[in-house]
DNA sequence: CAAAATAATGGAAGCGCTTTGACTAATTCT
DNA sequence: AGAATTAGTCAAAGCGCTTCCATTATTTTG
């Protein structure tokens, strides 16, 4: 039996006999053979790897911890395609460069971009490489099209602030990412969009941006709660600052809900699952899992198809009720 | 020039005048050129790939929220010697098979093995497949040899248990992860025996097992509190945890430090940094990352010399006094 | 029944590198 | 000076697959 047969038997070609093809699995099966994947992959020319690179902060060496979620609902995708998972952590600032080198390495075949800024050069750069890419988020000041998963992030944090000014807080702080993410810049907007819908006008000291790091969360509730007028709620970018939020609250003997009410975005992170009758937090929910099956989604669409219009998917955070939000204690 | 001179003087062969070097790099830069990697990866037999593989829990789809920081500190090193990263995250229940798999298409030329278990059939297998690895942490019913990186994970909760005892407490709960986790299991030991040295006799009530997550840590501690002589110090496996034991604390009007006691293994996760002047925790510390490293430099020694002897590098965890711990309060 | 179309298989080129072995030119040794 | 080394270069053979093109066997069509 020729070696194209073979190939052709194993990779489903139509041109072969079935007869042939249960004699060739069954040869296959029996030696334990599984194709070269170097082999294979210099003949068709095609890496069959789909590429993560993520930055860490070379100040903080941060490591953004929704990636691993993120992540485990993408692999599972591209092993059902057969696609391997390259993952690169690089310093934030030679970003770029390693994209180009993956490229001319030609090392994989498409590359998800984690965390866009408000001003993202790498949508530009990336569509002059002629590497396909999904971006998870958004960038705002980027006129390019490209494709993205995005949850909404302003209707989100409009609505958490709408909900507490419901609730009769006119006082409200936003514990915020990075001011330069886009996410958080989007988040930001929502927030003010609701104040003044009802207005309410509070001063820019209401607004923290940081890493979302507990300590982060933790050390900007108590600049928040050390103003004059402190706030009566507080809404945040993340559940790890939300703990950081509550270990304040805890040093003031203020009580979480009664004192301070407090909505958190939720990504539904595996190890901080909110899950309880009453979830401790009143939340913006959205899985960053399920944000990572999409995007792998995509991307392995795009690679298939790569005269496709880009596409952008927007997800809608779901707003659950928690006991972290109550009316404002009367004076 | 032949395409031979090219490729020596571009991988540093000597037998390459310095001359002709020169100009083939600045050709190279010129044009920029980089080679192929499949087309070399295929030439050497190498796939300069080292493979991750990360088990998810099927039942609470749960990724080790330590693996992202740990990950981070080998991509820099895989990165320094030019070796991409592979990761893939498998259900537990098949972790054996997609090493088969991996080695079967000679995908990758070594890999970690993350989360071993008190027996880990994982190691056997892989001495068989003939594909280098390392370890991080041990197999304590694992009889074979192998290369590990490993905290000490028996004197970390030794002494963490001890200084408890120190400082007067002598209803002392264990709040630790899964029971078939090694790490787990010689966490037990160590508190089991700073116990018994001191002669303290506790019910097995006082120890719970689970996954490491923050409701986990809540729910647990709440068990914990709920005995008839509930411990007035907890020992914890993660930071994630112990943020888990506060929640449940607070709720129970319980002060940290001052009413209930808590020491916390702490793997210096960059969103959990807990480096204040005094820490909020008292912890054994130990950096994830720095393993990370570590085991990465370990693989890459091996992969480059396959005769090597077996090694073991055995971390010692720091015990840093912060403020979650104080002498059991007066009845 | 011959001609044309279709199905099934195989030979061989090619993917873009590395590496072996042969070769030439320059150098050192007797 | 001639023989023996050494340094520097190159042609060609792989690496283990996929895929183009040719070929043979089989079926359908006019």
């Amino acid at each position: 039996m020729s070696q194209t047969t073979v190939s052709r038997a194993l990779n489903g070609f139509p041109e072969v006999s079935e007869k042939t093809r249960q004699l060739v699995l069954k040869a296959a099966a029996k030696h334990n053979y599984k194709p070269n994947v170097r082999a294979r992959r210099l003949a068709t020319g095609k890496s069959m790897t789909i590429g993560h690179l993520v930055s860490v902060s070379k100040e903080h060496e941060m490591v953004n911890p929704i990636f691993a979620d993120f992540i485990a609902g993408a692999s599972a995708r591209y092993a059902q395609s057969g696609y391997d998972l390259l993952l690169s952590l690089v310093p934030d600032e030679d970003e770029f460069t390693s994209y180009k080198e993956l490229a001319a390495r030609s090392a994989v075949d498409g590359v998800v971009v984690h965390a866009p800024r408000v001003d993202e050069k790498r949508i530009a750069q990336l569509n002059n490489l002629n590497l396909p890419f999904v971006v998870h988020g958004r960038s705002s000041n980027t006129v390019e099209k490209y494709n993205w998963v995005d949850v909404n992030n302003e209707r989100s944090f409009f609505r958490a602030t709408q909900l507490l000014i419901e609730l009769g807080h006119t006082t409200i702080g936003l514990i915020n990412g990075l001011a330069d993410m886009d996410f958080a810049m989007r988040r930001t907007q929502g927030y003010r969009r609701a104040l003044k819908e009802n207005n309410i006008e509070l001063a820019d000291a209401y607004l923290t941006h940081g890493e979302m790091t507990e300590p982060n969360g933790y050390k900007n509730a108590l600049t928040l709660l050390d103003l004059p007028t402190p706030p009566t709620a507080l809404v945040t970018s993340s559940i790890i600052m939300a703990n950081g939020i509550r270990r304040a609250l805890d040093e003031r003997d203020l009580k979480l809900g009664r004192d301070v009410s407090v909505i958190t975005h939720d990504d539904d992170l595996s190890y901080f699952r909110d899950a309880a009758a009453v979830p401790v937090y009143t939340a913006t929910r959205s899985s960053v899992r399920e944000a990572g099956r999409l995007s792998a989604d995509l991307l392995l669409k795009i690679i298939a198809d790569p005269g496709r219009a880009p596409e952008g998917i927007l997800l809608d955070a779901e707003l659950i009720l928690g006991s972290s939000t109550k009316p404002p204690r009367k004076p």
